[in-house]
DNA sequence: GCCAACGTTGGC
DNA sequence: GCCAACGTTGGC
């Protein structure tokens, strides 16, 4: 059956130091799943609240890393929830302003990791003139979670996978 | 560990 | 609501 517009399928790359979380680490995870927690930059959060949907797909980006670049890809499993981590007070995420009541943040679950066969280095990348545009090589640009757009997604993964 | 870029905070 | 100070990100 063919999908509404409006139940298209988005792309988005978000941004993890490995040292923290990696995708290997999430292929670890019981399930192959984790929260996407701690995030607090609200253009970010609006991005999980407002226009991820479950079966989005994600090019998973690790970076503070020695090289950054795309690891691989993952899929949104879970819709936004309210961040636990934000009422945690052990958590490092732990903000006061959020309550269970009036949870401020949020975050998906993401599962279904495939480690690229490629690293795609964050130096590749800026060799390849479609993507260009790629807001992850823009300067200065620090969202930790960002659109892209279908085209990117399939040319990065072909570069990730291909033998 | 440096530091440019940029987001957030808070005094006014 | 301006904007300086401060904090964070993330490549290098």
């Amino acid at each position: 059956m063919r999908s509404a517009p409006s139940a298209a399928r988005k792309y988005w790359l978000m941004k993890t130091e490995p040292d923290v979380f990696s995708l290997q680490d999430l292929t670890a995870r019981p399930g192959q799943r984790e929260l996407w927690d701690g995030v607090r930059n609200y253009q970010a959060r609006n991005f999980m609240t407002n226009d991820m949907k479950v079966g989005d797909l994600v090019l998973f980006y690790h970076s503070n890393a020695d090289p950054s670049g795309v690891a691989g890809i993952a899929e949104i499993i879970e819709p936004a929830l309210p961040d636990p981590s934000a009422w945690d007070k052990n958590s490092e995420y732990f903000d006061p302003k959020s309550t269970p009541e009036q949870p401020r943040w949020f975050c998906v679950a993401v599962g279904k990791p495939q480690l690229f066969k490629n690293f795609i280095s964050l130096d590749e990348l800026r060799t390849h003139a479609a993507l260009q545009e790629m807001l992850v090589l823009k300067r200065g640009q620090r969202l930790s979670i960002q659109p892209v757009t279908p085209q990117e997604f399939d040319y990065v993964c072909a570069l990730g996978m291909k033998s």
